[in-house]
RNA sequence: GGGAGGUUAGCUCAGUCGGUAGAGCGCCUGCUUUACACGCAGGAAGUCAUCGGUUCGAGUCCGGUACCUCCCACCA
């Protein structure tokens, strides 16, 4: 314990923030240990941030808000541990480094080979590891590091390896030719919840397909001309009496030799387009399923790299799929066939890492069978195991959990865990049982020829066991003995479906528990004015530069006390300013206080109620209600609320009313030092309590102006957080104050 | 196409159980009052989107309308 001393007169965070950090977290005040034996454990996992990624504001509200829960809980004498990670992230982190090779040397990851290039990214992900949780410690968030996982180190490829083969063993992973979204930039297929789909405005060719018997034709009406060389039916609705004569007959494919049948299916719709249409099984989900219910042949005519095969013909194998499309219809004008075209807006896939256009292709991919899992999660949801807030989240995750789809898992990137899925020369597949080794021969045919799939797994995959794996599942460690499953998740609702449902999946899957009590959906940082910050529009706030700037307490609160019932959070210079400006207060307010406490005893704390005047009742009755007020925002995760209470009492009460009127009083030379005593005594409890209370949010500040009021700012995370005293309630203390104050503005307007 | 949310001061937002509307920023007027000009003391400013209903009483509860936002969605 250091002694009481004064304050500098200039309120500089930056020459005290990063000195408490580290000697808290040197002295191990932010590992679950600290806390006194058998104190029940309070858990949070931090979403772990891409390892390609530098912390934005979505992240320094995610983790102030954890790390107000985490400090507060701890103060309360909780065994806290708030784990702190980083995320592989597959495709974003193999883009980089590729990019990254092809600026250097001008390589691809082919020219190095996968051994090669998995080497390059494993050093370049270990180097941005350190700086990522570096800046999570600049917010000041009080994570256990002894215990940081990375999505790909060991304990957890082991997590990921055993659901993946209990899954497969139960049937619920299996490998299926399908329609799929494919991005043929990242050369890798995608769930269904990476594509984005932008509506866009289009064209709608109207073609005309030559009945084969001679006279008349059918005109089809498509969005994607260029499709039609892997056409290998038309369809119309059964009832449409305009095409009743030509179902069963056959129509030529213009462009191509072939022809084709007409084909009746109550999909189409009679009043669209022309209502007759076009059917390409291999380039659309639609026409895929047609094809199954007509047994259809599939042509593929676009491959993997978004080029037209040979199969499309030799005018057109190797064309780019936009240049098919213009050659196409250049064709087709000569050959007199089409029939005009009409503008319309269609849904369009996008990728969401790169935004190329997805194509819709055949392939064969590993899938987890989601209803089972969605099933058990929803019971444990409405079981209310797992509590929403604002609570208005859960309908949107019981709708996706209802309508959910197999979830597609397997990628063709080279970064990430690897798929433990063998094959024989026989196409038999191969996955060890839960626990196992890697398999020496087919579990089919006993072949001793085995390769192991080249894929490797969605890196949500990884992500969706977090709360098991980051304490050490599937083994039975003491760390998941005592902290599974965890207490509160903070997270943006953009992930609700990738991370939280799937997470929920999987805790109430392979545990039966689900993972978390309570999950904490925010909303979205955006500028000062309101508008989303996006690098167009140039008004992306860097919250590290921010903490430079103003402080990482004063953007903490400025996160805080704008963060309402889950919705958006206005963040700017603007809102952080009086934030610091709050910082500042409390800085000056505190620098008087030691002025005056330190003309009399130190250690003037014992405070003799019954002795004391009304205006120190008064205050004592204010900071009770300020810290009950406090207390219950923080259970109702009302941070906004914690914080206004806190900032109004300690600036409009404590210091432009209380302080204001024991000014006089300390200073009158006729007045007993004992009376002068009681007041410095109360002075003294309002202003501790204060910084406690204060602390969850300002961590730095509340530490350095602790130091010097009772030398304690190195166990200020551990100190007891204040209590509401019930005895202190004085209404009538407080009536009179009230009145006083209320008097004293309408004597100043005279 | 389906679903969710929003509309309160110039701006960004609070508003608990229905009882005479609040904050921050901005604006105006005074203040170098020895903690603080990142401050102090005051002030102006709202038809609570709109229509109807319930009620002694509605920003708050119920129904409709308008506009805005977002999410989900394989129909050409």
């Amino acid at each position: 314990m250091n002694a009481p001393h004064e304050l500098p007169k200039n309120f500089d965070p930056a020459a005290f923030e990063m000195k408490w950090y580290r000697l808290h977290e040197e002295a191990g005040l932010f590992r679950p240990e600290a806390a006194p034996p058998g104190a029940e454990p309070y858990v949070i996992v931090i979403p772990p941030p891409n390892v390609t990624g530098k912390l934005h504001v979505g992240h320094a509200l995610g983790r102030t808000l954890e790390d107000i829960l985490c400090r507060w809980r701890r103060m309360e004498g909780r065994a806290v541990l708030w784990l702190p990670g980083v995320d592989h992230a597959g495709i974003a982190t193999q883009m980089v480094v590729e990019r990254n090779l092809a600026e250097r040397t001008g390589q691809s990851r082919h020219d190095v080979g996968r051994e090669q290039f998995l080497e390059i990214c494993r050093e370049w992900a270990a180097a941005r590891r350190g700086d990522i949780l570096n800046q999570i410690r600049r917010l000041g968030s009080s994570c256990d590091f002894s215990r940081t996982y990375y999505t790909l180190d060991e304990p957890r490829s082991k997590a990921v390896r055993h659901a993946f083969t209990t899954l497969y063993h139960q049937g619920l992973a299996y490998r299926a030719e399908r329609m799929v979204n494919w991005c043929a930039r990242c050369a890798t297929v995608l769930s269904d919840l990476e594509v984005n789909h932008v509506e866009q405005s289009g064209l709608l060719w109207s073609i005309a397909y030559p009945l084969a018997e001679g006279s008349g034709e059918i005109v089809v009406a498509t969005t994607r001309p260029e499709t039609m060389l892997g056409d290998t039916a038309v369809a119309v609705h059964p009832e449409d009496d305009r095409y009743r004569h030509a179902v069963g007959k056959t129509v030529r494919l213009p462009l191509t030799d072939r022809t084709i049948p007409v084909v009746a299916d109550p999909l189409v719709d009679p009043k669209f387009g022309t209502g007759a249409v076009k059917i390409t099984p291999a380039h659309d989900p639609n026409d895929f399923d047609a094809a199954r219910r007509h047994g259809l042949a599939l042509v593929t005519v676009i491959g993997f790299d978004a080029k037209m095969t040979a199969a499309a013909g030799a005018g057109y194998a190797g064309l780019d799929r936009a240049e098919a499309r213009r050659k196409v219809l250049r064709d087709l004008e000569t050959a007199g066939l089409r029939r005009g075209e009409k503008t319309h807006v269609l849904p369009i896939g996008r990728c969401q890492r790169c935004d190329t256009v997805l194509e819709p292709l055949v392939s064969l991919q590993w899938y987890v069978k989601t209803g089972p899992l969605a099933e058990k999660a929803v019971a444990a949801t409405d079981a209310g195991e797992t509590r929403f807030v604002p609570e208005l989240w859960k309908k949107t995750y019981d709708e996706w959990m209802r309508n959910i789809r197999d979830w597609c898992v397997s990628r063709q990137l080279w970064w990430g865990h690897p798929i433990p899925a063998w094959y024989c020369a026989d196409g038999h597949v191969t996955v060890p049982a839960p626990g196992a080794d890697d398999p020496s021969a087919c579990g089919s045919c006993g072949s001793k020829n085995l390769t192991q799939d080249g894929d490797v797994f969605d890196t949500w995959f990884s992500s969706w066991l977090m709360p098991l794996s980051v304490v050490g599942w599937p083994e039975k460690t003491p760390d998941f003995s005592r902290f599974y499953p965890t207490t509160v998740l903070v997270t943006a609702f953009d992930i609700l479906f990738f991370w939280v449902a799937r997470m929920i999946m999987s805790g109430t899957w392979f545990d039966g528990r689900a993972p978390f009590a309570v999950v904490v959906i925010h909303g979205l940082v955006r500028d000062e004015s309101g508008l989303k910050m996006s690098k167009t529009k140039g008004n992306v706030i860097d919250p590290l530069e921010m903490c430079d700037a103003f402080g990482a307490d004063a953007v903490r609160f400025a996160l805080a006390i704008q963060s309402g019932t889950g919705r958006d959070v206005p963040f700017g210079t603007s809102r952080i300013a009086p934030a610091r400006a709050f910082a500042t207060k409390v800085w000056n307010a505190a620098r008087f206080a030691l002025g005056m406490l330190h003309e009399g005893e130190p250690e003037a704390s014992t405070i003799d109620y019954a002795a004391l005047g009304t205006v120190d009742r008064w205050i004592l009755a204010r900071l009770s209600a300020a810290i009950a007020k406090v207390t219950a925002s923080l259970e109702n995760t009302r941070f906004d609320e914690a914080a206004s209470a806190l900032y109004a009492f300690f600036w409009s009460e404590f210091c432009d009313g209380y302080v204001e009127m024991v000014k006089p009083l300390f200073r009158d030379p006729g007045l007993p030092e004992a009376e002068k005593a009681k007041t410095r005594a109360v002075l003294h409890r309002v202003l501790l309590d204060s910084l406690a209370l204060l602390h969850p949010f300002m961590p730095f500040v509340s530490c350095e102006i602790r130091d010097a009021l009772a030398g304690d700012g190195d166990r200020l995370p551990v100190t007891r957080f204040p209590r509401a005293e019930p005895a202190w309630d004085d209404p009538l203390a407080v009536q009179t104050v009230e009145t006083l104050r209320a008097a004293a503005t309408r004597i100043r307007n005279l």
